[in-house]
Order: structure tokens, then sequence, then C-alpha cells
DNA sequence: GCCTCCAGTGACAACGCTGTCCACCAACGA
DNA sequence: TCGTTGGTGGACAGCGTTGTCACTGGAGGC
């Protein structure tokens, strides 16, 4: 049992690592043969590799996958990944995902949250080009990209999704949400709902710009009229969830329907939801562990992380395979899963 | 706006990116000029700045980040961090911090996740440390961490968290598992519970030995004696979680409550239980989101995957700025959060 | 007029590694 | 005997960057 202080000497900070020469000197050969056992050339004499891996291992040596990158002129094996916060149960699926392809290819995944700050997402992303990742995903928080230019012009492939570029024209994965929220919309209405709610996340994010239309769309082709007094938007915690709730079931004909943007607006409004009496009938955007446990159950609009990342993660390696073609834009079908959340009217 | 395909003159890939040789000719200086220019360093005349600057901004310069950081011998700015699943709620929280903590001291989080494969565990760390990352995260999924001793004894600092280290003393920080399940015990017990069952991950898993710990620990304490009939161990899925609780409930002497040993058991039970009249009591290890919202809610022992994060990388830093002390182990509380599942007998 | 000083600039080496090419030494056939 | 082959090993350059140091020319002091 090897028991060891992680420092050494206490104190002692900042050990010079051996390097390659350091294993020579120790070996007695040259660096270069050093080299040659380390990346399992052939050529070099049993005897002498036996010397060499003794000294490696005495030394502790590791090589330095930089300067052998550098070197080689090779890629550095790592691609990036800009999201909006790894914390979100929805991102963290599409990492895991990224995470799978890109260890199936031999790829680290380098991540960074942007938390919805477009200043943010152009730091990390051009911090990860400087890194010179071998291409990079991106989830837009903001709307220009024209920074992201010439690191494509200078062949890093760039995939976007979840949301699309702003003004630049590349390769995209996103999800149906226009469908989504109109199948919502025709889901409540079939069960006889004519007021029907909507609550948003801030309409200059592209997803809930995009839901708002599917929902109006959804309304106006299910003969209920697009009323934008059922319509409330904008950033969404608990309190103001609460609110808008409160004031569509408080005016003159309440709403007996919402259908909420998306998974954070949906617990938000469940937990307002819970305990009153009446409560109009529910369908959220994005599917959520235990919907299905709630009383009632939460009908949802369901869409796959895994498969949003596995997809942007397979776009960005065909092209890192050489796959020139125009840029794609792949558009992912989403899934209505009902769960009897009240549906049925009273 | 400008609208450009990724890849430039289509099929094209693999464009040498410019260098600050190119900008140095294109600029008419020379190099170190550039290097000057791109450092903000002074000592260089307005006019050859701005010249500088445009052939930078025309050919999409951009420092590469390895070259720089082999020529200064300096930190890569790169973080490690080893866990078991991303896409788990719970890491990805613990990843969130981490990335928050290294934001602020300026670096990046480079994640790999091991699936509880302890081979994988190995590789992803030592991939990383070839990468020469300033500092190394891991959630170990083995017992055997000796591999790690030279790159400790080179420089490397490692925290190990969540679970302790199998065979290294090393920094290590870890939730109270054992006061956790003991507080659910004695919780339970103090509502008049005699017959409280166990349903754990594996066995050789270490946390879930040592919530089985606590968990006998608070029985005796609790004067209701521990039975082994009352514990299940093993890999769970539904499947087996519905199999077990059907085995305690058909048991001569069946058991009121049970307490679950993580977050997806817990889910797993909370789901078997759905429906069925009689209910045993049901204490969880691990918070999860609308937990309150179930009927009944779940009471769980809850601790923070935010706070187990930053406590880690906290210790590391302070390693990166020179802290020599001995390895220290920091094990944060738990927390019971009461919210009335069944522990009241009818 | 001469010397000093300094702002501005460049030449060069080196970080750790690998690709290229060449040297050396046996053993072999002619 | 010589040239040739194959196996083994090393010298050297260079990937893209930065630290060191030295050079230039014009301003300023005597």
């Amino acid at each position: 049992m090897t028991t060891l202080s992680p420092n050494g000497a206490a104190g002692v900070r900042k050990v010079r690592r051996a390097t390659m020469n350091d294993v020579a000197r120790l070996a007695g050969v040259s660096i270069k043969t050093v080299s040659r056992v380390v990346n399992d050339e052939a050529g070099v004499h049993p005897a002498t590799a036996e010397r060499v891996l003794a000294a490696i291992d005495q030394l502790g040596f590791r090589r330095n996958l930089s300067a052998r990158n550098l070197r080689r002129g090779s890629s550095t094996g790592t691609i990036g990944l800009v999201l909006e916060d790894v914390g979100n149960p929805f991102y963290s699926g599409v990492t895991r995902a990224v995470e799978e392809i890109a260890r199936l290819r031999g790829r680290q995944v380098i991540t960074g949250s942007s938390d919805e700050d477009p200043a943010r997402e152009r730091e990390l992303s051009l911090e990860f080009c400087s890194r010179r990742v071998d291409g990079l995903l991106v989830v837009p928080a903001g709307l220009q990209h024209g920074y992201l230019v010439p690191e494509m012009r200078a062949g890093t492939p760039v995939v976007f999704l979840d949301r699309p570029a702003g003004d630049v024209v590349a390769d995209t994965v996103l999800v149906d949400n226009i469908g989504g929220t109109a199948a919502a919309v025709a889901h409540l209405a079939s069960f006889g709902h004519r007021r029907i709610a909507f609550l948003g996340d801030a309409p200059d994010i592209f997803t809930a710009n995009e839901r708002l239309r599917g929902y109006r769309e959804g309304c106006v082709r299910a003969g209920i009229g697009y009323h934008e007094s059922l319509v409330v938007m904008g950033p969404h915690d608990e309190e103001s969830v609460r609110k808008a709730l409160q004031g569509l079931r408080n005016a003159a004909d309440p709403a007996t329907a919402v259908v909420t943007g998306n998974n954070r607006i949906t617990v938000h409004a469940v937990r307002a939801l819970a305990g009153s009496a009446v409560r109009p009938a529910l369908v959220g955007f994005d599917d959520f562990e235990l919907a299905d446990l709630l009383s009632p159950p939460v009908t949802v609009i369901a869409h796959d992380a895994s498969a949003l990342g596995k997809a942007a993660a397979d776009l960005l390696f065909a092209r890192l395979d050489g796959d020139g073609s125009p840029p794609r834009r792949v558009v992912l079908p989403v899934r209505l899963v009902p769960r009897g959340s009240g549906e049925m009217r009273a």
C-alpha cells in the first residue's frame, strides 16, 4: 500500500516535470530513442527499451501532449462545447451525449457555460479557438456570430445547436419548436379547450420566440383565434409565473389551459398550481423527470437532449472527416407525451 | 450582415492557420513586434501597432495558446474533472460549481465521465495529466489510485471528491454519508417506526457502504436493532427496486418505512410505490427536484452538489496557490428535509 | 561636436517533442 | 577482400510562441 502526501516535501511546489531529455540522460540513450519507446515505434533493442521504461517509471515521466501536437501540427484532440448552463439537466444531457461521441473519436470535451450572456459566449468560444480545439459546438446566447467567421475560415468547424447562429450561415441542429407548441395547442383544443394561454421565456431567446409562433399557429389552425391577452412572455422566476397564472385565472374570460415554454417555467407553474382547487390543464415544453408521478401528471412536448447532442457532435465529426458539403440545418422532431394533466374538461 | 459558408471553398479542409510569422510578414515588422502587440506590451509605436492589428484582422490570426504555454512553461490554464456521469443532475451540479470557481481563476474545465469504470477513470485522469492540466478533480470509480502518485509528485495537485481515494493519502471532500442515513433512521424511529428497511447501491461503492453503516448505526442507536433481512444492496434498476419493495412488504413482519440510498433508487421507489394503497414511509438520500410536489412528498437527506464542487475546487486552487499543508479531508454536512412522506403511522 | 539616453525594433534561442536523415556495426554473399 | 543489407541509435531542425539582449537613430545635455 502506497501512501504519499501529494506535495512531496511539504511546501515545495511547481516541481519541474521530467522531460524526454531527463529520461534519455538517465537511461543513457538519446532523446530520440526515448521518443521511439514512448510511441511504440519499431527498431529499438528490447534491452534498451527496458532501460528507457525503467527511467520513465523512475522519473514519473509523462509525455507532454501540447508539445507533441505542436510539433506534429496535428489536432489537439479537443472539442469545445459552449452552452447555457451545464447545471441544467437538459444541457447536461447534451454534454453527456457529446462526450460520448467524442470519446468514440478519441477526443476530450472542454465545456463552458455562457449563462445566456453573449459576451461570455464569445469569450468562451474564442478562448477555445485559441486553444486550437478541433471543432466547436455552440448553443448561441447572442445573435451575432460574425466573430467566428475567421475561425471557420481558418478551418475550425462550428456547429450551432438548440438555436441558430445570428448572422452566419453554418451547420445548425434544432428541435421542432414550432411543431411542438402547435401540437400542444391542437391537443388541448381536441379536448374542447378554447381559452389556452401561453407562458414563455424572454422573446429575444430564439426558442421562446419559435414556441410562441407555434402556439399562435396552433391557435389559428384550431379555429380558436390568437389573443394577446393570453400570452405572457418574459423572464420567469417562480414569483412571476405565479402572478401570471393568477392574472389568467382572474380574467373576465379565464384560461382553462396553459402551455408553458420550457421545463423551468413548467416546474414553476406546477408549484404555483399545487393545492389550488380549480386548475387549468397544463402542457409543458421539455419533458422532465417525475412528470408522470405528479398529480395530475403533466403532459409534455418531449425532445431528447442526448439526441440533440449526438446529432450536433456527429455533424461536427463529419466536418472533421472532410465533409465539405454546404451548411446543413437539422431539425429534430418532438413528441407529445399525453399524461392527462387536466385536459378533460370538468 | 455577413453570411459565410464555414468551409470557405467547398471541400477544402485543414487550411493552415495564420501564425505570428505570417502577420509579421504582412505588416512588414518582425515577429517579436507582433508578439508585443498581441500581448499588450509597451514600447510599440502606435502606427506600427495599427499596421499589425490590421494584418491580424486580415489574416484572422489568433495566437496559439499551446505554443505560448510551452514556451512560457506556464500553466495550461486547464483543470481536469473526472466524474461518474455528467448527465446525472448531481454531478452536473458539481460540474457547474467547479466551472464557476475555475472561471474566477481564469481556467477552463475539461470533463470526462468514468461510468463507474476504474479503467476509464484511470485513462481519463492520465490523459488529462498528459495534457498538463494544472490540477485534477476526481470522483473515484475504483479503489486504486497509485497511478496518480507520479503525477502528484510531479506537482499536479489532485483532489478527490464524493469518495476517498483507494490507496493514496490525498485531499478529499466528502459528504457526511453516515450521519445522513443515521439521521434518516432517527427521524423515522421518532415517529414510531421499528421496521425500517434500507435499499442501497452496490456495496463496493464507497458512498453506498457508508450509508449502510449510517443506517446500521441509526438502527442500533434507536434501539430497534439491525436486521439483515431489512437490507437490500445491489445494482438498482426500476425492476429490482420494485421486487425488493415487494419482498419487504410481503415479509412476515413487513417494513413500515424505507430509506433509499441515492436519488436514482429513490425515484425508482417512488415510481414502484405509486398507486399502491398501503405505502411505507420513505426517506431518500439526495434531494431531487419536485420531491416536495409528489403525493406524498418525499422526505430527503439533502446535500449540495454545488457546495461539494466548490469545496473541492477551492481546495485545488489553494494547492495551486502554494498551500503545502498536509492533505486535508473535508466532510460536508447533510441536512434532513422533512416533507411528511408517510412518517406518521396510520 | 560629442556623449548619453531612450523609445522602438529585431535577431536569436529555447520550450518539449517528433520527422528526417545519417552513422555505425554486425553479418552476409560475391 | 569488398560492398550491401538490416538493425540500432543519434544529430539536428523546427512546430509557434516569448524572454533576452543588442541594435538603431534621434533628442537632449555638456
